[in-house]
DNA sequence: TCCCCAACATGACCGGGGTCATGGAAATCC
DNA sequence: GGATTTCCATGACCCCGGTCATGTTGGGGA
């Protein structure tokens, strides 16, 4: 990859959430830690219990933070795209997290060492607000997911997730029943029927590994609004 | 209540799980920015969308953290008691959130307002890493409780449940089948029906509201441990 | 171009657990 | 101490959705 230049680098983060109302001179100490990383579709960055604890700034392509458990089953948690961060809580943590980073894409990065972002965030504490309205959005979202298991039939789990991602991603979207179903915490062969459903109704439309969203309203969450994945 | 000296309350502070490894000195600020406060058993501390944003230390009794959906299902969050605290997202998110707080019993605090909470954080910001600790786990815990519902039958999830309360609260468990669903996100008629089969296996022994677990080692959950509940 | 694999699609089965209903026992209240 | 409320307990019903099986379609690679 063509090596960002510090202005460059200045200018994404400038942009990205976990920046947002931050002074130029913290943008400019957090660029001068950060080094360019790319990942080759389906690269594995993290495994689970390897304690990779570094932050990435997802610059281009997309990363899928997921857990899974010993029977096979996996949840998607998160899908970082661009301007977006991960493992923004790790530095923080000694012992190793649960979650497991893919590239589905080929991503690139703007990577901080877990120690160099530590002494930033301690030497910028105004960050602090931006940092914890990400976590808390996306814990929120958790507990959410937990009410919609307990409520909610397959078929509308599946609808707040294809609003959420029509929102994040526009239509079409590009993704298999097999990712949605990691995400609506159902099986493939759930999520195919129940979006059958859906395309019988004219809300959306699908083709091989994509997803037309034609009603958007249809789908919306009218309690919890979109999911923070 | 008889009021706190501030020698009580630092000590208090110094015990609890947000101060641990801290400074004397950065303890005696924080003590000396936080009152006692007490809610009557039964009390509704915070309710969804009311903006309460300011930080609660729980001294002696119970919080019920929990979102319930419109249709009155309810799913626990946490279970606040002596030395854990309650709120340490909620300074820095504009939008209020989802969470409604209730006192199970007569439960003392030390409350932090927000404002005061914000400052003492931007001035100590080595606190950051015991706050992000407490997050970090909740954050897992609530995406391991998704993995749960998707491949754990309910007798499994009661399992974890009596298992996680157990560690938490020792033996013998005062809840009901109600709370015990509600943390679990299922009904209480199933929750007794799990209960009764553990009972027959001799895993527990159950009065009214009352639940003694025999066989800890029985109901441990292998692969992800307790909740952070 | 052909082949192969991945993804879509759909049917059949059936079991877990949500729901409703009923009854009894223990605590609480006047 | 009787009455009322709360909680425990259990049975019957039945629907949602997980599982397995089978077949089709489409896209990419050699």
């Amino acid at each position: 990859m063509k090596e960002f230049i510090r202005e460059d680098k200045q200018a994404f983060l400038n942009s990205s959430r976990f920046c947002q109302g931050l002074a130029p001179e913290i943008i400019m100490d957090l660029a001068a830690i950060s080094d360019p990383v790319i990942f080759p579709e389906g690269t594995i960055v993290s495994s689970t219990g390897d304690g990779y604890a570094d932050v990435l700034f997802v610059v281009s392509g997309l990363l899928r933070v997921s857990m899974s458990s010993s029977s096979g089953r996996r949840v998607t948690v998160l899908l970082v795209k661009c301007g977006e961060c991960y493992n923004l809580l790790s530095p923080y943590l000694a012992n190793s997290r649960i979650m497991e980073a893919k590239a589905l894409e080929i991503t690139r990065c703007l990577r901080v060492k877990a120690g160099n972002f530590i002494a930033f965030v301690e030497s910028h504490p105004t960050i602090i607000a931006n940092l914890l309205q990400i976590i808390g959005s996306a814990f929120d979202s958790a507990n959410s997911r937990i009410l919609d298991f307990m409520e909610k039939k397959v078929e509308n789990r599946i609808m707040r997730v294809l609003s959420t991602l029509h929102n994040k991603f526009g239509s079409p979207l590009h993704f298999t029943s097999v990712e949605i179903s990691e995400i609506a915490g159902t099986t493939p062969e759930s999520t195919l029927r129940a979006m059958g459903h859906l395309r019988d109704l004219g809300m959306i439309e699908t083709r091989r590994g994509q997803i037309r969203i034609l009603n958007p309203k249809a789908l919306d969450d009218r309690e919890f609004g979109d999911l923070s994945i």
